[in-house]
DNA sequence: GATATGCTTTGGAACGTTCAAGGTGGACGT
DNA sequence: ACGTCCACCTTGAACGTTCCAAAGCATATC
């Protein structure tokens, strides 16, 4: 009997083959989940017919009964035109191949800026997802408590802050650790006046990332006195900070919270014929392609979101396994790329 | 009666609704999903139910049911570090935006080198998605011919090269006419020696984009020998094609197709004291972020990536409605940003 | 030879939705 | 008064899978 519909050719069940291996459908159903079960020469019998008719387990069916999608909600992030943000690039990347490995899809979404829960609550009611991933774990982002009160299931890429009782597994880069390394790395390459170009002060993030420079500074007893700025992630306010500095502090390099605000020392240096690397030092944070592929290369502080994505996705088989199992909150240690800027 | 389990409360099904508003199940049903069917005072009283329980259409029911999941696949390309090619980046954002208008969401996943199918293999014969959005149609890409071949569905992002009679709906962007706006603009400015820095001669793209910077500087009968280099995608192959052409043809411009060979381009300079717009112009393809943040800015050739996810997603709609309608290919224009570096 | 034991397999029900029929009541025409 | 039609709503079945309880069947035990 030829199954040929008007579009695609209906794809086998469980029961098709059960009938040509002479079985019943919950044998099938044992062979594909629970093979043990089957004495050996039924399972080959089964695992013959499963292979002959290209049976694949229909998704649909099985979340149902289940109550299991084997999908993962990740909320896209805006695109920061004219910044060097393309890490989330690199780290959706890892997510998605790690997440294939222990069998679970990325399901993308966005959200609108009215209703920042909107996306969210959707896959959650629909039971579309079986949890989240969230990434944007900032001081008073609505998503995570919001996601708590509904006793949503999500692994978060940043510590909880400002949650210190969050029971929720959560994997986070030691930034400080980070500009600690960029700033020591410059220490040791003679540079005594380090200046910092850093985020605004309500971001904790960004107070972190600053910890690193002068706690490197206060070890090694240099001053930091003028040498910090604060401003926003644009490569407009890193020029014009980077021109300030240059000009009331004479430093003889630069730590940058961001790869952005690195380019916007570089546009000022640029712009008063200055080297990067031979006259002045640069070091930035995210290690981004821009800082890959700019001349002479910017040396950039590398956050391993290869293996964060693999920590998340070992605590989403945690957290969805039986019985769920959360554990500790895992900090992960960035690396210095040293590229022609310093 | 509570319905707290374990974890998470059940959501609520369209048996609840229908008691709550007395109302058998189908009625819910159809005040979901064709209201015009009720009267309208009880369309009135279910919406109420609706709202009052919070309901949600389970989807993997309403998959099953119908046959559909409203699922679109994309396979996330590996990211190529060391270049400036983060492009897909907006152009996946433009994609879940305009899918989620349309009632669309966005499963990611990737492939091994071994498989190249595999990835749609699984979410095909599993049926987890109706249909897939392909990002890379380079002439000999088994993954189209395979997917003709299954019947599946599939909206194309790049021209069917090679195969004429392709019946797939697909959405390209004209680069040759990008490469010819780039030229011409150069030529504008008054250059006449304008050098180009492209592919191996093997990738169609890639001699589509030569041919705009060549038949812009015919039109203006300019000459192009020995101003042409054909190599890899990657910043140092740039870097040592501007170096030989600069020795041996003396341009006055770049024209590159792609940001990574600008990139290139802009490390020659680096290397021997030019500067990029003053002593010699340059322009790149893609608008990458890199092209946004290098000083003094990139010109570069800006994709409608943003048009083109909505062609797709309008293109999918009809590929998927019923009855199927699949229109002509659609082909975009691009524009010039001009930054600094000219 | 009857009974218990462990391994293997089975049949019916259920997950929550939509499809395809079927019912009900009133308005209308003759 | 009767049938016809229409607008509205309901009922049973089906989508393909897994859960649950129980049946089959050898083998070991008394």
């Amino acid at each position: 009997m030829s199954r040929m519909t008007g579009r695609m050719a209906a794809p086998p069940t469980l029961a098709d083959v059960a009938e040509l291996a002479g079985v019943s459908r919950q044998t099938v159903s044992n062979a594909v989940n629970n093979p043990d079960l089957l004495r050996a020469d039924t399972l080959a019998r089964v695992q013959a017919a499963i292979e002959q008719l290209g049976y694949q387990p229909n998704r649909a069916a099985r979340s149902l009964r289940t109550r299991a999608s084997h999908l993962i909600g990740l909320r896209l992030q805006p695109v920061q035109e004219g910044t060097a943000n393309a890490m989330m690039d690199r780290f959706v990347h890892s997510l998605v191949e790690t997440a294939g490995e222990a069998g679970y899809h990325v399901l993308l979404f966005s959200t609108d800026n009215e209703d920042p829960v909107g996306g969210y609550d959707d896959l959650l009611r629909s039971t579309a997802v079986d949890a989240f991933v969230v990434t944007d774990t900032y001081l008073g982002n609505p998503q995570i408590a919001w996601l708590q009160s509904r006793r949503a299931q999500f692994v978060a890429f940043g510590r909880p802050w400002g949650y210190p009782d969050a029971r929720h597994p959560w994997v986070d880069i030691d930034s400080a650790y980070g500009s600690e390394l960029a700033t020591t790395h410059l220490i040791d390459k003679g540079h005594t006046r380090i200046a910092w170009i850093g985020w605004r002060k309500d971001s904790l993030l960004g107070e972190e990332r600053r910890s690193g420079w002068s706690h490197a500074m206060r070890s090694r007893d240099l001053s930091t006195t003028g040498l910090a700025s604060r401003v926003e992630d644009t490569v407009n306010s890193g020029r014009m900070a980077a021109a300030a500095l240059l000009d009331e502090a004479r430093p003889s390099a630069f730590v940058c919270a961001s790869d952005t605000l690195a380019m916007g020392v570089f546009h000022t240096l640029f712009e008063r014929g200055l080297r990067p690397g031979q006259d002045i030092a640069v070091v930035g944070f995210d290690d981004s392609l821009v800082a890959q592929t700019v001349p002479p290369g910017l040396t950039s502080v590398r956050q391993p979101l290869e293996e964060a994505a693999g920590e998340l996705v070992k605590a989403l088989e945690g957290l969805l396994g039986t019985p769920p199992y959360v554990g500790p909150g895992v900090m992960l240690k960035p690396a210095l790329v040293v590229r022609g800027s310093s």
